[in-house]
DNA sequence: CCTACCGATCGGTAGG
DNA sequence: CCTACCGATCGGTAGG
């Protein structure tokens, strides 16, 4: 958000919070000074540490908001779909959009988090565990004889979605829209024929 | 290789290549220092330059040496496996004990690689194409009807191994070993029932 | 003139 | 909220 006026305390930091994300995931978080940050801000930087105590503290919240955002689309498709086999291809399609819609923060959340101290990255864990949990019920849901290996293929399939990100950046010949039914189509067909032991 | 006393150039080389990879996985490869990496070899700063001209070289050698061994991997398993339909399978397997055994170099690889000059990431990056094509090959020999969606395919195929050897460190509950079966199941079963369009 | 290094320090920049 | 800085450490290289 360079140059752009954002009124008000509340909009300055979200403004930096966009900034950042865009860099982290741009030039990785290490490689990535606060100079370059205050600059995109269009800030000093003793201006910038009016707002985050510190650079981890910028990752810490880019991350723990993401998280937070895709569990409460866990808990949405949850309350909303009654059908509970029609759970899991929902969360599918609505996940590939949230990452869609927000590829900066999905990017610092797979590859930067780890660079945290331990009781920060623990936080932003457990949403995720819970976030795994609930694609999990969604597999048991499916098909009730994979409950034992719900958590592993909820796993594997998050492996598939994050990658796609990891791949293809918005505009390539091979886009995420196009993938995510494919996605769907392997994952499900795969869940509902593979061996019930 | 701390203090390991390695004989000869090509042996010290080796030992230098080890424990970059070891410490670029551990700490990120922006968050390693060339005076750690010096001191994890017994050596001096000069001493690792005589060795490497820079810290992008490191990077470059440990990636590019993985990922044309897997490429060699590929190539073993086109001219072993006589049956078509068996060559996906084969190559899973391969992959998850090739991976398992260089998991270093294998974070490097999907880590760090983006860090690296156009020169050095474009001849890295063409390698992985030409092993994502084999893959792409051996899907479509499973399914002929897969021919048009093989390489997509690979890539997710690519997103659940790779994304195994991110979560799973060796020891773990869940380690790769018995999620292995788990991914070829799903991706087999996956790609032989879903729609032929 | 080669190899395989050493102790010390270069010019710049990191987070704060 | 800026200019002006800090202690330390960065990647890389000097002479011997």
């Amino acid at each position: 958000m360079a140059r752009g006026r954002a009124s008000g305390y509340p909009g300055q930091r979200a403004a930096i919070l966009a900034a950042s994300a865009r860099l982290f995931a741009q030039h990785g978080f290490a490689a990535t000074s606060m100079n370059q940050l205050a600059q995109a801000c269009g800030l000093s930087k003793p201006a910038l540490y009016h707002y985050f105590a510190d650079k981890d503290a910028l990752l810490a919240e880019i991350a723990e908001a993401h998280v937070r955002q895709l569990l409460a689309v866990v808990r949405d498709v949850e309350a909303a779909c009654a059908d509970p086999a029609a759970r899991l291809p929902l969360l599918i399609r609505r996940f590939v959009e949230e990452y869609a819609g927000a590829q900066d923060a999905h990017r610092v959340l797979t590859e930067d988090v780890r660079f945290l101290d331990d009781a920060r990255r623990t936080r932003i864990l457990d949403i995720e565990r819970e976030v795994v949990a609930g694609f999990a019920d969604a597999i048991a849901a499916l098909r009730p004889q994979l409950a034992g290996r719900a958590k592993p293929l909820a796993m594997l399939l998050f492996g598939m979605i994050n990658w796609l990100f990891t791949w293809f950046r918005p505009g390539g010949r091979l886009d995420y829209a196009a993938l995510a039914p494919l996605v769907a189509d392997l994952f499900l067909h795969g869940a509902l024929n593979m061996g019930p032991e």
